[in-house]
DNA sequence: ATTAAAATATGATAATTGTCATGATTTGTT
DNA sequence: AACAAATCATGACAATTATCATATTTTAAT
């Protein structure tokens, strides 16, 4: 099993921020786990007993609303930690993560994360950086949830995924996302956002293949209102 | 002037987690402030040299969406602390503040909460727990953007105003907010926030004295859907 | 007290979005 | 390869929400 002293991936987190004695501690006690696209890591209400750290793959944190409809809040990418918000209030987790892709991660128990939290303010304070860095985030989702149209929102969220997550040898979007869960990101039914996609496609902005999508036009998907 | 040693007020925030020395630290650098109904805190984009305890008062958090509408993401009472974030990030503020009512604010610099969060990691961890629970909230708004309706949001927006800030000897909200901050909270546009008040007052669900809106029939508003 | 300005209210209408029905296509399984 | 199930797609229509116009009421300033 790899070593978190040596392993690259923490540069992209607050685990960076750890001693090499910390990281040592962390490696002997984590755990690796490979999940498969699709699985759910962990369910709203669950009681988390560690974080994740996620060394690859993308999964995406939704929240079940009243309707029924799952919500996604979040996208979850290579590099992230996984769950330290709900380890931090020790509460039980608010949203549901389930696995986008094929994914690689390592679990690290709560009581070592805990305890480097009180013990390394230099920890604490990247996470909470990291944190307000969330936070933020969050703000635009609101307004651009309040503000904005289901057409902006959706054109939005393809050149966030664009941006953010890249592109296939052929050019469509890496991440292969279902219609339902953009219309889960937008916040819309699944029908609206299927019909705002192929009006995208008759104005040339996007092209499919199978279901996979490629943007054809970033300049004209930018300026849609 | 006051001190923070003695100030009741910091049981509601982080600072509580402050020992003796940092609190009266503090007070020496702190200045104590009024601020008028209707005057701006600080503004987006503003650098902040401290953040504000909120002693009394409440104020609002706005952001300036893009189709020049001002969405209300976060209010802000009596114990809260304000302006962590853009301290923490070193950025300036994504939000503006603007006072709802009359108020009293502590100023404290900058420079004193950065050294206090290097050297006391209960303070850190506290802030943190703080910002963990803002973002359980922001997931909360998300999701009740992106799924409910307008009537609902409202609905679910004079609950919050009740509960949080409580009413006059009349039994209306103490909190008078404008019906476009209604529909800056709620996300639409401002005639049908007002429509959408006309239509509960209708339904026996509120009624208004002058702008003030008095809740008759709390369980009522609860069921709106 | 008078008046101007701002906020509230309501109607008419258009635009956006949701819902239900139905078919086509894709995917996964045997 | 054949089939069932899931996903994608589109039409028709209903419901929600926005926009513009225009009163009415409230507030603030003189």
């Amino acid at each position: 099993m790899g070593k978190c002293e040596q392993c690259i991936i923490k540069q992209f987190n607050s685990l960076k921020a750890l001693t090499k004695d910390e990281l040592v501690r962390i490696s002997a006690c984590k755990t690796s786990k490979t999940i498969k696209k699709g699985q759910v890591i962990f369910e709203e209400g669950e009681m988390l007993n560690g974080v994740y750290c996620v060394k690859d793959g993308i999964c995406k944190l939704t929240k079940l609303s009243e309707n029924g409809k799952d919500q996604i809040v979040k996208m979850v990418v290579k590099g992230d930690l996984l769950g330290q918000r709900s380890i931090i209030s020790e509460e039980r987790s608010n949203l549901q993560a389930t696995a986008l892709n094929d994914m690689e991660v390592c679990f690290i128990p709560k009581s070592e994360i805990l305890s480097d939290l009180q013990k390394n303010p230099n920890f604490t304070f990247d996470v909470l950086k990291d944190m307000a860095k969330d936070l933020k985030e969050s703000d635009d989702v609101i307004v651009n949830m309040a503000q904005k149209s289901v057409r902006q929102r959706l054109a939005e969220t393809l050149i966030y995924i664009h941006d953010s997550f890249g592109v296939n040898p052929d050019g469509t979007l890496s991440v292969l996302l279902s219609r339902e869960d953009y219309a889960n990101i937008v916040g819309t039914a699944t029908e609206s956002a299927i019909r705002v996609l192929s009006q995208f496609k008759k104005e040339n902005l996007i092209s499919t293949i199978g279901k996979r999508i490629k943007i054809e036009d970033l300049e004209g998907l930018k300026r849609v209102e």
